[in-house]
DNA sequence: CAGTTGGGTGAACAGACGTACACCGAAAAG
DNA sequence: CTTTTCGGTGTACGTCTGTTCACCCAACTG
């Protein structure tokens, strides 16, 4: 019973590591059968195919990136500045990428070239972030008079903005002084994407 | 003599519109040769692989791109207001990925999936861009005091939102309403980054 | 007009691919 | 202790892949 549970998690990795090189669509069953070290129809025992293995990447990333937001929210209490907010969510974002490289690569890559069901998948869980964040946003001083559309608005734009760090993160590939230099780059403009948020509708 | 320009063009045309179901990795030789009509030998007539083949397109899809930046360029005389900025940009924007879509989507994908020649000239055809935009913004008034760290990384997060909006609007597929509402929430987006490098600074 | 270049052909190869099938052996269920 | 379940095995198939080679014929060159 648990030795099914042992061998779907080596398949998973392996597919994450196969992922390093060449994108989902171009791994093959057998590829990730062989890294496994099972015969390529044993696969079957596990999932439906190469897609069915994909989505069940796209949940596993998404419960890591939920954990890491949830950390980044789990620090209420005392009213943070703008400064100590941009500053908690950089540092938190690069040490989950660093943690997680492969997931976030992996979801960089097939985000925009994975087959259609994955696709879909990653967008329809991004845009929970983007809700989330709204959510969280709202409840800050100064955003009391802003419409709900201008809310998701903002918050898209810096999921993207968050999303392109955490790829250039992944790109950096662990040389320290690339990575300090994309979250250095990364803080600057959350701050200027912020004030400009606060300006926002008070002088119209 | 001609009759190889036909040929490669047509090769060119085949890439990108096999390119629409798959990443640039997944197509084959064999696939581009059939959908031409030509015998798969044939191919290394005009190309030494599907790689090499890719980096042309890359090449072409940026000599677009830079028509398009250079088309919105071309607006001077007039001291142009803000809002006046931001529509020209998103629209035309909108209409040349309309235009082009078969380029915007390929460089897409193999921004994130393509082999590690193509995403390196993607990568470097954009940088490029976030620095003719940089000194395009410097020009503006009201950044006289700037530092040239600053103007780039504004750029960047300019950069970055006009990409994830041009993915967007490949996205929506050609159905004009979500087009609308993705340039619509472009337009608020590059707006709020435009206020908030106004007050940039000049209240440090 | 004869000669050379070169884009396109067709057959052939060795290997990788997805998938179907019959089978095995250990662990869980009775 | 027997039976059932089920993860993993091995073989086999037809198809598709990249790349090679010898060849052909239209179009430029002299």
């Amino acid at each position: 019973m648990e030795r099914k549970e042992r061998t779907r998690r080596a398949i998973l990795d392996a597919a994450l590591s196969l992922g390093e090189e060449s994108s989902l669509g171009a791994v093959s069953l057998r590829q990730v059968a062989k890294e496994v070290g099972i015969v390529p129809t044993a696969f079957y025992r596990h999932f439906d195919s190469i897609e069915d293995l994909g989505l069940a990447l796209v949940d596993e990333s998404f419960v890591s990136l939920r954990a890491m937001l949830r950390a980044i929210r789990r620090s209420d209490g005392t009213i943070p500045t703008f400064t100590e907010i941009v500053d908690r969510s950089v540092v938190t974002l690069e040490e989950h990428v660093h943690r997680h490289r492969g997931h976030f690569r992996f979801i960089a890559r097939e985000r925009a070239a994975g087959p259609p069901a994955v696709k879909a998948r990653i967008h329809h869980e991004i845009q929970l972030c983007e809700r989330e964040l709204a959510t969280d946003i709202a409840r800050l001083p100064g955003t009391d008079h802003w419409s709900a559309e201008d809310l998701h608005v903002l918050s898209g734009l810096i999921v993207t903005a968050m999303v392109a760090t955490a790829e250039a993160i992944v790109d950096a590939g662990g040389r320290p002084e690339a990575e300090k230099r994309v979250s250095d780059v990364a803080r600057t403009q959350l701050r200027m994407v912020l004030i400009g948020a606060l300006s926002w509708k008070s002088q119209p």
